[in-house]
RNA sequence: GCCGGAGUGGCGAAACUGGCAAACGCGCCGCACUCAAAAUGCGGUGCUCGCAAGGGCCUGCGGGUUCGAGUCCCGCCUCCGGCACCA
C-alpha cells in the first residue's frame, strides 16, 4: 500500500482503529486462571478520572504495555488490567463549582478516559475493568474495616489531626508535603478532631524489614519508606521530679550514654503533666500564655529550623538520675508531643539543638565524649569519641556506654530500651461526601457498633447537598445518618464521614484477580493464582503515600487469613515525570500536550515509540515535539521499506519469484512460517519457558529456510547483525527496561538492512537476500511489536502471517549467526590508539602480541622508545607500553 | 542537617564485569531528486591546530590506584528528589 500522499505518512489512522477493533473483537486480551501456565500480573497504576489522560498516563501505559506484550509473547499468562481511582475531592469540587453530581462527573470522565485510553491500543483485558465509587466495589471494604476494627486495626479517638482549611478535610500525615496539603498546596492547620485510625504503627517493623525483601524495588522508593518509618533506638527512663515523687516524666533518648549530661529537661507545650507541674496560679497563667503563643504557629513556621527556640522555664526541677543533680525543666516549642513521649532530656554537649538553646537560656554544657582536638568552643559534639564526665561510663565508647547506661536503667527498675517508629497511625476520616461511607453506628444505648455484615454495603446517598462550605454533607441527608442500631434496634445514628480514597487504592489490584465476585473481596484461588503482582509502574510521587498504604493493607488481609502473600509489588518500576521546556507540564505553566493531538496527528504508536525512546523509563522525560517527529519518521521508513519490497519479501519464503503483491491478502502457503504455540507448548518455568526454545529455534530455521544457509561473507554479516539485535533488545527488556536503547538497536538494525538492500543488489545470489530481507523485516517487526502494536501487526499481516503478531512467540538469537571467526583487536600505544588489526576468535596472545608489534601503524609511535610491557586483551585490544 | 540520585557534544541520551567516549535520535551543514519547495535518500557533524596526511585536548572540579578510569578510591562543587527541631 503506497503512503497517504497528502501526508506522506503510512494510514495509521485506519490501520490503528482496525486493530484495536480485532483485538477487541476475538477479546485478545481477555485472561482466565490458567493453573501450571507461568502467570505475569502487569499492572500500571490505576488512573483518577480527572477527564482527560495526560502525557505522563501515556508514558505509563506505554511501558506497562510493552512489558505486557512482551510477556504474553513469551508465553506467559498476563494479566493486564485497568481501572479507575474513582473517589476523591476533585468529583465534589466540579459539583460544587458546576452543579453536576460528583457521581455523573466522575462516570462521564471515565467513559471519556476510556475512550482515549482505548485510542492508544494497550492489552487490557477490559472486562476486569473497575470503578471504586462502586457499592459493589467499596462494600469489601466496609466489610474489612469491620473486621479490622474486631481486632483493633481501625480505631476511633479524639487527636490533634492535619486539617486543610480548603479541602475542609483531614490529611493523613503522608498527605501534608511541607506544612502543605498535597493536593492542593494549601497551608495545613492543626485541629483537634474525632476520626479513625488505622493501625500502621502496628506494622512498622514489618514493613520496614520487608523493605529489604523487595530486590525488584527502587532504592529511592525504599530509602524514602524507610525514612517515613524512621525507626530509632534509643531508651526511655523515669525523670523524677523534686519534692514531688508522684510525678513521673518519662523521657525519650537515642543517646543514653550521654546522660550524665543532662543539664536540664523539656516537655512539649502540649504535654499532659504540664498542668500538674505546675505549683501558682500565677505560673498557669504564663503556661497557658506560652502555649497559646506556640499554637499560633503555623505548621510552615514550625518547619523552619533555623528560628529561635522559644521556651519557658518551670518553678519545678527535676533530678538526673544519673548524677542525682537537681536540673531546671522547660517547656519549649521544639520538642514534639507526637515523637517520643514528648520530653526529652537535654543534653546540649551532644546535641546542636540542645546547645542552641542552652545558650540562649544559658544554662550549663557538661561535655560527655572526648573531642577531637581543635574541636570549636561554639559547637556540640555529635561524632564519635570516648566517654568523659559520665561516672560509671568513663572511658567507653558511645556504642559500650549507650549498652551499660540501659543495663544500669534496668537494674535500678527506672527505664529500658526502646525502639521508636516516626510512622504515625493512618488517619482515615475524610469530612467529605464523595468517599466510601464508614460502616459505623452510634446507638444512644450500645455507643458505636458497627453495621452488620450483611446489610453491607452501606450505600453512599445519592441527593445531598454539597455546598463546600464545611462539615459532613452526609451529616444534612437524614435518610443516610437516621438509622437502627444493629445491635439492640433502637435509635442510632451512621458516621458521617468517608474513607480517605486511599483506602480504595490499596487493594484494587486485588478485585481485579476476581472483578465480578460477589461473596467476597476477591476471589481466593483467582488470587492465589495472580497475586503477587509482578511488576508494577507508576510514578514516584506515591513512593510512601499509596505504595506503602497498599504494602499495609496488604499484612492486614493476610492477617485476617484471606490472603497468602506478604507483599502486594514483587516489583516496582518507578518512572519519570514527562518535562517539557524545563518543568512539568502542567495547565498553568501552558506545556502541556494533548495525547490525542498528538494521535490525531502522528498515530499511537508514534506517541509510544517516542515515549518510550526519548529517555530510560526512571528518568524523567524531556519532551520535545522534533524527536515525536523523528518516531514517526522511523515508523514510515519501516512501512516503505517493507512495501516497496513486498515481492521480494513474500516471494522468498517459498522460494518463488513470484510476487505476492497487495496488503494482507496474501496467499496461504504462507501459514508454513506460522507457529501456532498451543496453550501446552507456551511455557513451563517462569522466566524461559522450557519447550519455548526448541519452538522458537525450529521457527528461526523455518523462517529463514535459505538466510539459514546464508553462505557469503555480507550475508554472514548481516545475519550476524539482525541476531545480535534479537539479543540486545531481549537483553535490555529483561535486564533493566532500558526500552531507549532496545529501540536504537532496532533503528540500526533498520539502517543496516538499507545498507544491505543497497549493497546487495550485485553480486549477490537472489534467493540469499531476498531471505536475509524477510529475516530482518520479520525480526524487525516482532521485536518493534510490544512498542508500536498496530503498525507491526499490519505489516506483519502484509508479510503474510494470518495470525496476530503476539500470538506469536518472541524471537531468540541464533549461536550460529551471532558466531564469528574473526575479532578487530584495537592496538594501543600508552593508551592511545594507533591501530588496528584482525585476530582469529581464538588467536593465541602471543600471535596478537606479534602481529600488533609489526602493525605498519603501530611501528612509527615505537620509534626510538623500549617497549617496557605488551598487555594483551583477548578479543578486545593490545596496549603496548614505552619507555625512554 | 540526614538519606537517596545525578552531573558526558548545540539538545534527548549511549557505553555489559575498568578496555576504541559520544551508539541511536533531534538539530545543524552539504549533496541528490525538484522549475521550486516539502517529503525522501545519501554523506558530514565533540572541541581544537593543520591545505592535507595527521596531531593535541575532552565525561562537574582537585588528587590517587592502574598498562589503561565516564566507570574504582579519597577530598570538594553544583543540581534534583525525599525526610526534617524525630530527641
Amino acid at each position: 500500500m503506497p503512503l497517504d500522499d497528502r501526508q506522506d505518512r503510512y494510514p495509521f489512522p485506519e490501520i490503528e482503529a482496525r486493530w484495536q477493533q480485532t483485538w477487541a473483537d476475538g477479546k485478545q486480551f481477555k485472561v482466565t486462571e490458567e493453573p501450571g501456565r507461568p502467570k505475569y500480573y502487569c499492572l500500571e497504576m490505576f488512573p483518577y478520572p480527572s477527564g482527560r489522560i495526560h502525557m505522563g498516563h501515556v508514558r505509563v501505559y506505554a511501558i506497562g504495555d510493552l512489558l505486557a506484550r512482551y510477556k504474553w509473547m513469551r508465553g506467559f499468562n498476563v494479566l493486564h488490567p485497568m481501572g479507575w481511582d474513582a473517589f476523591g475531592l476533585p468529583a465534589e469540587n466540579a459539583a460544587i463549582d458546576n452543579g453536576v453530581h460528583p457521581a455523573v462527573w466522575t462516570y462521564e470522565n471515565i467513559e471519556n478516559m476510556r475512550t482515549q485510553l482505548k485510542r492508544m491500543g494497550i492489552s487490557y483485558d477490559w472486562d476486569r475493568e473497575v470503578a471504586t465509587c462502586d457499592p459493589s466495589y467499596y462494600r469489601w471494604e466496609q466489610l474489612v474495616f469491620i473486621r479490622m476494627l474486631e481486632r483493633g486495626l481501625a480505631y476511633r479517638r479524639r487527636s490533634r489531626v492535619n486539617w486543610c482549611p480548603s479541602c475542609q478535610t483531614v490529611l493523613a500525615n503522608e498527605q501534608v508535603e511541607a506544612g502543605r496539603c498535597w493536593r492542593c498546596d494549601s497551608e495545613v492547620t492543626i485541629r483537634e478532631i474525632d476520626g479513625w485510625f488505622f493501625k500502621i504503627t502496628d506494622y512498622a517493623q514489618e514493613l520496614l524489614d520487608w523493605c529489604d525483601r523487595l530486590p525488584g524495588w527502587p532504592e529511592r522508593v525504599l530509602t524514602m519508606q524507610r525514612n517515613w518509618i524512621g525507626r530509632s533506638e534509643g531508651a526511655e527512663f523515669a525523670l523524677p521530679v523534686a519534692g514531688r515523687p508522684e510525678v513521673k516524666i518519662t523521657i525519650y533518648t537515642t543517646r543514653p550514654d550521654t546522660s550524665f549530661g543532662m543539664t536540664y529537661a523539656v516537655l512539649a507545650p502540649e504535654h499532659p503533666l504540664v498542668d500538674s507541674l505546675a505549683v501558682a496560679d500565677e505560673e498557669r497563667g504564663r503556661i497557658a500564655a506560652f502555649r497559646a503563643e506556640v499554637a499560633r504557629e503555623t505548621e510552615i513556621e514550625r518547619l523552619a529550623t533555623d528560628r529561635p527556640k522559644r521556651g519557658l522555664r518551670l518553678a519545678a526541677r527535676a533530678i538526673n538520675p544519673f548524677s542525682e543533680q537537681e536540673i531546671p525543666l522547660f517547656l519549649a516549642d521544639y520538642v514534639l508531643m507526637g515523637y517520643g513521649t514528648g520530653a526529652i532530656m537535654a543534653v546540649p554537649g551532644e546535641d546542636q539543638r540542645d546547645w542552641d538553646f542552652a545558650r540562649a537560656h544559658d544554662l550549663p554544657v557538661i561535655a560527655t565524649v572526648k573531642r577531637p582536638a581543635g574541636w570549636p568552643e561554639d559547637q556540640a559534639y555529635t561524632g564519635d569519641g570516648v566517654k568523659i564526665n559520665s561516672g560509671f561510663l568513663d572511658g567507653l565508647t558511645i556504642e559500650e556506654a549507650k549498652r551499660k547506661a540501659i543495663d544500669w536503667l534496668v537494674a535500678k527498675g527506672v527505664g529500658q530500651a526502646k525502639i521508636n517508629f516516626r510512622l504515625r497511625d493512618w488517619g482515615i476520616s475524610r469530612q467529605r461526601y464523595w468517599g466510601a461511607p464508614i460502616p459505623v453506628l452510634y446507638c444512644e444505648r450500645d455507643g458505636m457498633v458497627p453495621e452488620r455484615e450483611e446489610n453491607l454495603p452501606v450505600v453512599l446517598p445519592r441527593d445531598v447537598q454539597i455546598s463546600g462550605k464545611g462539615g459532613s454533607p452526609l451529616a444534612e441527608v437524614a435518610g443516610f445518618v437516621n438509622a437502627t442500631c444493629p445491635k439492640c434496634g433502637g435509635k442510632a445514628r451512621r458516621d458521617t464521614d468517608t474513607m480517605d480514597t486511599f483506602v480504595e487504592s490499596s487493594w484494587y489490584f486485588l478485585r481485579y484477580c476476581s472483578p465480578t465476585y460477589d461473596r467476597g473481596m476477591f476471589e481466593p484461588a483467582a488470587a492465589a493464582y495472580w497475586m503477587p503482582v509482578d511488576q508494577y509502574i507508576g510514578g514516584v510521587e506515591h513512593a510512601v503515600l499509596h505504595l506503602l498504604y497498599a504494602r499495609f493493607y496488604t499484612k492486614v488481609l493476610r492477617d485476617l487469613g484471606m490472603l497468602k502473600v506478604d507483599e502486594p509489588f514483587r516489583a516496582l518500576l518507578s518512572q519519570g515525570m514527562v518535562i517539557k521546556d524545563g518543568a512539568k507540564m502542567s495547565k498553568s505553566k501552558g506545556n502541556v500536550v494533548d495525547p490525542d493531538d498528538l494521535i490525531r496527528r502522528y498515530g499511537a504508536d508514534t506517541a509510544r515509540l517516542f515515549s518510550l525512546f526519548a529517555a530510560p523509563p526512571e528518568k524523567d522525560l524531556d519532551w520535545n515535539d522534533r524527536g515525536v517527529e523523528g518516531a514517526s519518521r522511523f515508523l514510515n521508513r519501516i512501512w516503505r521499506f517493507v512495501h516497496t519490497h513486498l515481492a521480494e519479501l513474500n516471494g522468498a519464503v517459498a522460494g518463488r519469484g513470484a510476487a505476492v503483491a497487495g496488503r494482507g491478502e496474501p496467499e496461504a502457503s504462507r501459514a508454513d512460517t506460522e507457529i501456532e504455540p498451543a496453550g501446552a507448548g507456551r511455557g513451563a518455568a517462569e522466566g524461559e519457558p522450557s519447550e519455548y526454545k526448541k519452538e522458537v529455534t525450529e521457527s528461526a530455521g523455518h523462517a529463514t529456510s535459505d538466510a539459514g544457509h546464508a553462505t557469503s561473507e555480507a550475508g554472514r554479516a548481516f545475519r550476524r547483525v539482525i541476531h545480535a539485535t534479537i539479543q540486545k533488545v531481549t537483553h535490555d527488556i529483561e535486564h533493566d527496561f532500558h526500552f531507549n536503547t532496545a529501540i536504537s538497536a532496532v533503528m540500526e538494525l533498520v539502517n543496516a538492512l538499507h545498507d544491505f538492500e543497497r549493497a546487495s543488489l550485485d553480486g549477490m545470489a537472489r534467493p540469499e537476500r531476498s531471505a536475509l530481507l524477510r529475516e530482518a523485516v520479520e525480526a524487525t517487526v516482532l521485536l518493534l511489536g510490544p512498542v508500536s502494536p498496530h503498525i507491526t501487526e499490519e505489516l506483519w499481516a502484509a508479510l503474510g502471517h494470518r495470525e496476530s503478531l503476539f500470538k506469536r512467540a518472541w524471537p531468540i538469537a541464533d549461536p550460529t549467526a551471532l558466531a564469528r571467526d574473526a575479532v578487530e583487536i584495537v592496538v594501543q600505544v600508552d593508551g592511545r590508539v594507533r591501530g588496528r588489526l584482525t585476530a582469529a576468535v581464538d588467536a593465541q596472545e602471543a600471535e596478537i602480541r606479534e602481529k600488533a608489534l609489526a602493525d605498519g601503524k603501530v611501528r612509527p609511535w615505537l620509534d626510538g622508545r623500549q617497549v617496557a610491557k605488551v598487555v594483551v586483551v583477548p578479543g578486545r585490544l593490545v596496549n603496548i607500553v614505552t619507555r625512554g
